[in-house]
RNA sequence: GUCCCCUUCGUCUAGAGGCCUAGGACACCGCCCUUUCACGGCGGCAACAGGGGUUCGAAUCCCCUAGGGGACGCCA
C-alpha cells in the first residue's frame, strides 16, 4: 500500500474563497485522515494573471484556517525546465507534435461546428504533418481517437468518456510556457499524489490527464471531484454574494472552528451530525461520504456555529483569536480575557465582542441616542446619586457587593429594576447592551464606574429639560 | 449547440426496497425563562422536481420529461 498523499493546487489569480478553501480542507482531511502526506501546488503557469498579492493571500488564508501543508510548497512557474523535459519525450515518441494552425483557422473551425451543432473540437490538421517548430507554433498532444477512458471517481462512481468526444489540447504555448492539463499530470505524477482531490468543475478534464498517463506510461492516481459552493441565489459564488475570500471571514468576527465546521458540512455528513472538532473530522472524514450536489453556502448556519463554538471552546482559544480584532481597534488585547470571558456567551461573532466592549477599555464620545432617550431622563438623577453613594461605600469590589449596592438602591427608592440598571448600564457603557450590571460594574472597575455616572448625572443636567419628566 | 453531471423542508442534510404517517440542524413562528442585549427550555410550520415503469412493497432500482450546473481556451 502506497503512501497516501493528496494535494491543493490553486492558481494565484485571486484570493483562496469559500469553494477553494473546501475542496482543501476536504483535500487535506483525507491526507490526514490516513496518516497520509498534504501537498500545496500554486499553480502559476499563466504569468499574466498570477499575482504575487494572491499568491501571499491563498497562504494567508490556509494559515488562518491551520490547514498545514507538507514541506513547504511548489511553485509551477520554477519547474519549467521539467515541463519541457516531458514535452521533448512525448514528441520524440510522437505522442505530441507541433501545430501551426492560426488562431483565425481555430475560430472559424469553432463557429463552424457551433453552426453544425457539434461540440467543437480541434480538427488535428497538424497531427500528422510532422511539422517542426516555428513561430507562433504551439504543441499539441495527440490524443487516442477512438475507444474510451474511464475512471472510478471517488465520490460519483463510474465515469466513461468516448475519446472521439476529446481533442488534441495545447500543451506548450508558443512563448515554451506549458499549460494546465499538462501541468497537472506532471506534476501531480512527481509528487507522487495518490488522490486527486478537487472541484468537480474538473472533472471534464480528467479523461484528457488520464490519456496523458497513459501516455507517459505512469501509473493513474485515484480521483474524488467535490460538488462546487453557491451564492444564496444558486448561482456560482461570486463577489456579488458579499464574501467570497475566507479572510473576510476572520475580519467579520467568525472564529476559524466556525468557517471550518460549516464547510466541512457542505457537502458532507455523518449522520446527524452538526458540531465537529477538528480531531472528530480527520477521525471520520471519508470521500465515500461526500455529495454530488451543489451546496448554498448558508450565513445563518455559520452564525449559530460561531455563536456555538464562542460559548464553548477553551477561553484562550477565543481569546487568541479576538487579539486580532482588539488590535484592529487599538484596544491593547493585554488583559481583555476577563472582558472576553464575560461577553463571549452573549455575542455573535468577535467584532460584537469588540464593539459591545470599547467602553471597558476607553472613553466613549456620546451615548447611544435611542438608549439615552430612554433611560438618561431627569428621573434618573436620583437613582444615579443613591448608586454613587452606595457604590463608594463598597471597599471590596466584588460581584456579590455590586449586586447587594443595586438592590439596596432599588429598595431604597421604591423602583424595579428596569429603572435602575438600564439608566445605569447605559450611564455605564453608552449603549443597552452589556453583561448583567453587577458583572458590567465588576469589569468597568470602581473609578471608572464612579466617573461614569458623574458624567452621566451632568449630561442628563445639561439636555434635558424639566417638563419631559412629567408623564 | 454538443458532451458530462446533478435534483429530499427556505438552507445544510439523514435516508443505500419495507424501520418513512420521511429524521436532525439552521432560519422562521409561538410559549416559557430573564437584571438590558443575548443564552437556554418547550412546541409549531415546512420537502422526496414531474410522469411512466419494475416490485407484494420505491425517496431508495430503470426510462422519459423538466429544471439547474459544468466542460467544450494558446484560463486554471
Amino acid at each position: 500500500m502506497t503512501e497516501v498523499r493528496t494535494r491543493f493546487a490553486p492558481s494565484p489569480t485571486g484570493y483562496l474563497h469559500i469553494g477553494g478553501a473546501r475542496t482543501a480542507l476536504f483535500s487535506w482531511l483525507y491526507a490526514r485522515h490516513h496518516g497520509g502526506r498534504f501537498v500545496l501546488r500554486i499553480e502559476d503557469t499563466d504569468r499574466e494573471r498570477s499575482t504575487q498579492a494572491a499568491e501571499q493571500a491563498i497562504l494567508d488564508g490556509m494559515e488562518w484556517l491551520q490547514l498545514d501543508y507538507d514541506g513547504g510548497f511548489y511553485r509551477q512557474s520554477e519547474r519549467f525546465e521539467r515541463y519541457q523535459e516531458v514535452i521533448q519525450q512525448l514528441l520524440e515518441k510522437n505522442q505530441a507534435y507541433y501545430c501551426h494552425c492560426s488562431r483565425e483557422r481555430l475560430d472559424r473551425l469553432r463557429e463552424q461546428a457551433m453552426q453544425e451543432k457539434r461540440k467543437p473540437r480541434y480538427d488535428g490538421h497538424c497531427r500528422s504533418l510532422g511539422l517542426g517548430p516555428a513561430d507562433g507554433a504551439v504543441i499539441r498532444f495527440a490524443n487516442p481517437q477512438d475507444g474510451e477512458v474511464s475512471f472510478t471517481d471517488l465520490t460519483r462512481g463510474s465515469v466513461v468518456t468516448q475519446n472521439a468526444e476529446l481533442d488534441d489540447l495545447v500543451i506548450c504555448r508558443p512563448d515554451g510556457s506549458p499549460t494546465y492539463n499538462f501541468c497537472v499530470v506532471v506534476d501531480d505524477l512527481d509528487m507522487r499524489i495518490s488522490h486527486v482531490i478537487r472541484g468537480d468543475d474538473h472533472i471534464n478534464n480528467t479523461p484528457r490527464q488520464i490519456n496523458i498517463y497513459h501516455a507517459l506510461e505512469a501509473p493513474v492516481p485515484a480521483f474524488g471531484h467535490v460538488p462546487m459552493i453557491l451564492g444564496k441565489d444558486g448561482s456560482p459564488l461570486s463577489k456579488r454574494h458579499g464574501a467570497v475570500s475566507v479572510i473576510e471571514y476572520r475580519n467579520m468576527g467568525y472564529l476559524r472552528e466556525s468557517v471550518l465546521n460549516q464547510l466541512v458540512r457542505l457537502g458532507w455528513s455523518h449522520g446527524d451530525q452538526e458540531i465537529f472538532s477538528l480531531g472528530e473530522m480527520i477521525k471520520l472524514f471519508d470521500l465515500s461520504g461526500v455529495n454530488k450536489k451543489a451546496a448554498v453556502f448558508d450565513t445563518d448556519k455559520l452564525d449559530w456555529l460561531n455563536q456555538h463554538y464562542l460559548k464553548t471552546l477553551p477561553l484562550e482559544t477565543v481569546s487568541e483569536q479576538a487579539a486580532w480584532h482588539w488590535q484592529q481597534a487599538g484596544i491593547d488585547p493585554a488583559g481583555t480575557e476577563p472582558v472576553v470571558d464575560v461577553q463571549r456567551e452573549r455575542i455573535g461573532n468577535l467584532q460584537q465582542l469588540v464593539s459591545q466592549s470599547r467602553a471597558f477599555f476607553e472613553d466613549f464620545d456620546e451615548y447611544d441616542p435611542a438608549q439615552a432617550k430612554k433611560h438618561l431622563r431627569l428621573v434618573a438623577i436620583p437613582v444615579l446619586e443613591a448608586l454613587t453613594e452606595q457604590l463608594k461605600a463598597i471597599e471590596d469590589w466584588q460581584q456579590e457587593a455590586l449586586s447587594a449596592a443595586v438592590h439596596q438602591v432599588m429598595q431604597q427608592l421604591d423602583i424595579g429594576m428596569g429603572k435602575v440598571g438600564q439608566p445605569l448600564r447605559v450611564a455605564l457603557t453608552g449603549h443597552g447592551a452589556s453583561p448583567s450590571i453587577d458583572k458590567t460594574l465588576l469589569l468597568m472597575g470602581r473609578d471608572r464606574s464612579l466617573q461614569r455616572i458623574e458624567t452621566a448625572i451632568k449630561w442628563i443636567a445639561a439636555n434635558r429639560q424639566p417638563q419631559e419628566q412629567s408623564h
